[in-house]
DNA sequence: TTATAAGCGAGACGGTACGTCGAGTCTTCTT
DNA sequence: AAGAAGACTCGACGTACCGTCTCGCTTATAA
């Protein structure tokens, strides 16, 4: 049973992989007899793995997730410096993007997805509590705000990745510097020459 | 036929505000027919007015932007210090957010669309060319990364007011403290006592 | 106000006459638009002279009826030997038909029409009993039955004169041979030589 | 495949009969969602087996013609004397009026129609050929034109069976005797006793 | 090795929305 | 003050997509 389990899945991937990469291609309309043929499958199939497109949708959504979750996870985020980690978490969202994109497009609701919160804005919320705490963030903003503020600036990056505006290393690093030092001038400076080619 | 094209332009104005209004309150799934009756119009006549779904969007796009360029326009952005500027730029996107977020939301496609460019897209990204060459903004961020970036941040920030979680107030200043200083503690912070008072 | 009436009269001639010529060139798809047009006139005032699609029709029929009712009283019908009235009956019919066959194709129910009643079927009704009553037609076949069939050849007829593939003389002779004789041969074959001298 | 083939025409055979049912009782105006409704299928449906109106009246038509050539040939026409030949010919045609109605009312253009042409108007000309070289009917009638003719008695005698002014035995007899023996009296009537019960 | 179960492709079906078009009503402006 | 111009509602038409279903077929597991 865990080899039809095992191909289930397997297959099951197949579908999200594919139907990302259709989604990404292509702007936002995708029919999903679209999705089966570019997934090889048959519309039935499409629909028997995914009951309906909202499903695939957040199936998609779980495995950018997931995938985003296991580079937190790997990144070892409590033990790092919190501006060291900050950067790693940016780098390691925009290169998953290519699937993150097409759910930040508003497509799915990432609602009622708990797995979301538990595997990724949890980590990332006690990563700037840490912050405050350290006295490495300062205090005035709250985690919250951070962390949609955070998201609202890798979405935009990502999308300047997708328009082939910006390599994916350029838009990390653009985050990161305004994330963590802002835009305005001032002394503490040295790492944005790291970080600014933009074409 | 001033008198007629007025009416015209009265009615249509009726509509967009009523979609607008109709696409802000329902989750972005709204037939044609919903929209016309709740404009209190039949579906033709919502067709006359816009022949497909997508010019709808787009009026109701178009409409957005031009507020906000009214804005933009009245904020005398010359006459200011580059970083009041850029607040009260920010405290404008924000204040007209409700139509914003249905478009930020993906509905429109925003591509094609000479207004957004000539009337918001241009006046930021002179606002920041004027901000690096007079040493307020950094020199390593590119402006359009920064008009991007920006852009992401109210999005982000636009999103947690709709959803009640901050007021618009709160939102802008955090979107302005972040977007020109950052999120890292340091010795700027006297700075953000004008711009970050979140409740 | 006479004068008036006798203006509105002449626009409704105007009309009837340009939509019967649309509705004959054109197969039976003329919008109410496009006889608006074709009369110069606007669609209001089309309206205003015919409150609906098929006020239209049923002046046109009526406007027909009319000049055939004028034919038929001109034609001393009983004046006329019954088979000799026929003859006649029938090149008027075919004569006026242009307009008849825009009608004759269903587009007109013709139902709920006194006139057409009381000015066309009525007379030839009462041809027809006077030739049973004259011994001149057979007593078998009802006139209600009679001015049917009649009405059916002659519609067949003006399909032909239609379509080009046979002149009015040769179509009202052909109708009237039929009609009175039949298509067997036999022994009145004298008397076709006065009716049926098909090309 | 044979099966699924067997099923879809069941179904669109189904769905012809329904419909001129649904179009022999209401008055020319049904709708395609009253046809669908009343064949007991969706619009969808409906708009899958015929791609538009006039592909379903088209289809009609062939059905109507395909019946009636298959009375055509069991009659035997070859092996008859002409005279009977008409007379079961035009029983036949009567017989099946109901669906012949529909069309014959201008709704379907029977343009374009190969199959009327090859199964129903060749033989019934070959018929009056053979009439005319037998010395059975005169020759002074073109057989396209008694087709013509025909074809318009029959009709009109529809026309009488559908509004219940006549039954169709009655209307049978009277085309038949019109045809043949026209209505002037005569001394060859002995048919008309037979066919003369006009209510 | 065969039977049985499960997944799969194919495709019909109902439902719903979209965008188009024609019919008929009504208001407003003009002459 | 009557008629022209034209905006509006209603509803049908034809198209496309979604989600459900059944039907055979194949394949892999089980006896």
């Amino acid at each position: 049973m865990s080899k039809g389990d095992a191909l289930r899945d397997r297959t099951a991937a197949a579908i999200v992989d594919s139907a990302a990469a259709s989604l990404a291609e292509r702007g936002r309309i995708v029919s999903m007899n679209e999705v089966a043929r570019a997934a090889g499958v048959s519309r039935a199939t499409l629909y028997r793995y995914f009951p309906n497109r909202e499903a695939l949708l957040r199936a998609m959504a779980t495995t950018g997730v997931e995938e985003l979750a296991a580079r937190v996870a790997d990144a070892d985020l409590q033990g790092l410096p919190v501006d060291q980690a900050i950067a790693r978490l940016v780098r390691g969202f925009i290169a998953v993007g290519s699937k993150y994109v097409a759910l930040s497009a508003g497509q799915a609701s990432t609602d009622d997805h708990p797995d979301v919160d538990a595997l990724l804005t949890e980590p990332v919320r006690d990563l700037f509590r840490r912050g405050i705490a350290d006295g490495v963030l300062r205090p005035g903003l709250a985690p919250e705000l951070l962390t949609e503020l955070l998201s609202g600036l890798v979405k935009a990056a990502l999308g300047m990745v997708a328009d082939g505006q910006l390599g994916a290393e350029e838009a990390a690093a653009g985050v990161v510097a305004v994330f963590l030092d802002g835009a305005r001038a001032g002394t503490r400076s040295p790492e944005p020459a790291r970080s600014s080619r933009a074409r």
